[in-house]
DNA sequence: CGCGGAATTG
DNA sequence: CAATTCCGCG
C-alpha cells in the first residue's frame, strides 16, 4: 500500500567500499539498518537519519549538548516512524517506549528536565581528557560501546584510514591530511600500538570503564552538559553521505538503500572526534555555547566548536546548573569506584576503562543490585557504571551485558584477548569478516601532529602500550587506587 | 511527560 | 530481537 514502507526490500546494498574493513564501531552503530538479512531499520538509526536531514529540522533536531536532540514535533516524528515501519498507529507514546528501551542498551538516554530531549550516548565513551589519541578513537569506539559483542574484537580494531575517511569525509584537511591516513596502508604499524581502538574494551563492555568517579566528584552529576568532550557537531549539513540526496521526500528516509552502510550514516553524525584533540587550554567557552546556542544557525555549523569542557570543569562545578540530574542520575554516581582521582578519574577511568571497570575485582555491583535495586543504573548515562569488560561474551548484537537481565557476562574479562580470536567469526559483524589488516591507526597519525609529546601521557593512556599492557596497567592503577 | 513491566509480533 | 502495544504508576 501506500505505505511506502520500504522495509527491507531494498536493502541489499552492495556493501561497498565504504565499509571499511574493520572498523570497530559499536555495534549499535553498525547495525545494519537494513540488511537483507537483517531486520528492519532500527529506531535509532531512523532518528539519526532524521537528524541529519535538514528537512526535518522542524520536527527533530540536534540541540544542546553533544549528542542531544530534541523532538520538536513528537507526533510528526512518530508519524514518520510509523510510516517507515508501516505502523499506522504509531504514536509518540509508543515511539518513546522504544526509545526507552535504548536506555539500557546505552544507545540513548534521556536528558532530564528537557522535554522530548534525548541524547545519544556517543559520547560517553569518550575519553574525557586526554584527548590524545584516545579520543580519536573514540568516535568509533564509542560506539563500541556495546557492541561488542564480539564483533569488534578487541584486538582487532582495524580502523583503517579509509574508514575514517568515510566516516569523516569532511574533515578538514588540516586535520585529516592525507598523511594522516596514509600511514596506514603500508605500514602496518608495527607499533603495536594500535591505538586504543582496540582497546577500548571498556567501551565494549559497556562502558565499563569509567565508572563514575567517585566521591570526589561528589555529586557530580553528570549532567548532560558536560558529558564528554568531544565535539560534536551534529549538525553536519548533510555532509555525509546520506544526505546526498538532495531533498528527498520523506520517502527518502526510507531509503535504506541509501546508505548501505549504516555506519556511514550514523557515524556521520557523530561528533567529530577531533575536536577533542584540541588542546585543553582552549576550553574556554565551550560549554556555554551549547546551551544557548540552539540552533539558531540552522544548518550551519554551529559556531561552537565544540570544544568540550574539560573534565575538570565538571568536576568543579557541580553541574551546569541544571539540576538536571535526578535521582537516578545521582544514583549512578555512587557506585563508583573507589576513588579515582578527579580529573584523572575521569580520564583515567576511561583510559582504564577497562580496568576500572574491572571491577572485576571488586567493586561491581551484584547483579541483583543492579537489576532491581536500582534501576538507575542502566540508564543512562551512566554508563559509567559499567560493568566490566565482559564484552566478549555475547555476541549478539548489542546487548551487552549490562543490560539487564542478562548478565552472564561475568565470566571473565580476561578474555579480552582470547576471545577474540575466535570470537570474531561468530559475530555478526560485518567487520569480522573483514580482514583485519592493517590497522594502523590513522588516528594516531592524526593526532600526532596535534598532540604534544606523548610522554606526557599517563602511562595508561599511552598509546604505545599494547592492549595487554594497557590492560594490565590499568588494573594496576586500579588496584593502586583502591 | 516519562518510566518500565508484560505480553505480543514479525 | 527490536520493537509494538497496552497499561499503571509517579
Amino acid at each position: 500500500m501506500d505505505c511506502n514502507c520500504v522495509s527491507d526490500l531494498l536493502l541489499t546494498p552492495p556493501v561497498p567500499t565504504l565499509w571499511t574493513p574493520g572498523i570497530a564501531f559499536p555495534d549499535w552503530a553498525y547495525k545494519p539498518e537494513s540488511s537483507p538479512g537483517s531486520r528492519q531499520i532500527q529506531l535509532w538509526h531512523f532518528i539519526l537519519e532524521l537528524l541529519q536531514k535538514e528537512e526535518y529540522q522542524g520536527v527533530i533536531a540536534w540541540q544542546g549538548d553533544y549528542g542531544e536532540f530534541v523532538i520538536k514535533d513528537p507526533d510528526e516524528v512518530a508519524k514518520l516512524w510509523g510510516l517507515r515501519k508501516c505502523k499506522p498507529h504509531m504514536n509518540y507514546d509508543k515511539l518513546s517506549r522504544a526509545l526507552r528501551y535504548y536506555y539500557n542498551k546505552r544507545i540513548l538516554h534521556k536528558t532530564k528536565g528537557k522535554r522530548f530531549t534525548y541524547k545519544f550516548n556517543f559520547s560517553k565513551v569518550v575519553l574525557v581528557n586526554y584527548p590524545l589519541l584516545d579520543m580519536a578513537s573514540s568516535p568509533f569506539l564509542l560506539a563500541q560501546n556495546h557492541f561488542n559483542g564480539g564483533t569488534a574484537t578487541p584486538d582487532c580494531s582495524p580502523v583503517t584510514p579509509e574508514a575514517l575517511q568515510s566516516l569523516f569525509p569532511r574533515l578538514p584537511e588540516s586535520v585529516r591530511g592525507p598523511s594522516l591516513f596514509d600511514r596506514a596502508a603500508g605500514a602496518p604499524g608495527p607499533d603495536g600500538d594500535k591505538l586504543r581502538l582496540d582497546s577500548f574494551p571498556f567501551l565494549g563492555s559497556g562502558a565499563p570503564c569509567y565508572s563514575k568517579p567517585p566521591s570526589l566528584l561528589g555529586p557530580y552529576p553528570r549532567n548532560p552538559s558536560f558529558d564528554y568532550p568531544w565535539g560534536f557537531n551534529p549538525y553536519l549539513p548533510g555532509a555525509f553521505s546520506l544526505n546526498n540526496c538532495p531533498k528527498l521526500t520523506p520517502g527518502s528516509l526510507y531509503s535504506s538503500h541509501f546508505y548501505p552502510n549504516p555506519l556511514q550514516s550514523s557515524l556521520s553524525q557523530l561528533p567529530h572526534p577531533f575536536s577533542s584533540l584540541l588542546p585543553p587550554g582552549d576550553t574556554t567557552g565551550a560549554e556555554r555555547a551549547q546551551t544557548g546556542g540552539t540552533n539558531g544557525s540552522a544548518g550551519g555549523q554551529p559556531p561552537r566548536l565544540c570544544i568540550p569542557p574539560y573534565p575538570s570543569v565538571p568536576i568543579g562545578r557541580t553541574e551546569l546548573g541544571n539540576g538536571g540530574m535526578s535521582d537516578r542520575e545521582r544514583g549512578e554516581t555512587i557506585p563508583g569506584v573507589p576513588g579515582a582521582g578527579l580529573g584523572l578519574g575521569l580520564g583515567l577511568g576511561l583510559g582504564l576503562g577497562l580496568g576500572g571497570v574491572g571491577v572485576g575485582g571488586g567493586g561491581r555491583q551484584s547483579p541483583s543490585e543492579r537489576r532491581k535495586g536500582v534501576k538507575q543504573d542502566p540508564e543512562s548515562d551512566s554508563d559509567l557504571e559499567i560493568t566490566d569488560l565482559s564484552d566478549c561474551s555475547s555476541e549478539n548484537e548489542n546487548e551487552p551485558d549490562f543490560s539487564l537481565g542478562k548478565e552472564p557476562r561475568l565470566g571473565g574479562r580476561s578474555h579480552l584477548l582470547d576471545a577474540k580470536s575466535g570470537g570474531l567469526g561468530g559475530g555478526l559483524t560485518p567487520l569480522s569478516s573483514l580482514p583485519p589488516p592493517v590497522s594502523p591507526h590513522p588516528l594516531k597519525s592524526l593526532v600526532t601532529p596535534l598532540t604534544p609529546p606523548p610522554s606526557s601521557l599517563p602511562p595508561a593512556l599511552s598509546p604505545s602500550l599494547s592492549m595487554v599492557d594497557r590492560h594490565r596497567e590499568t588494573e594496576t592503577l586500579k588496584l593502586t587506587q583502591s
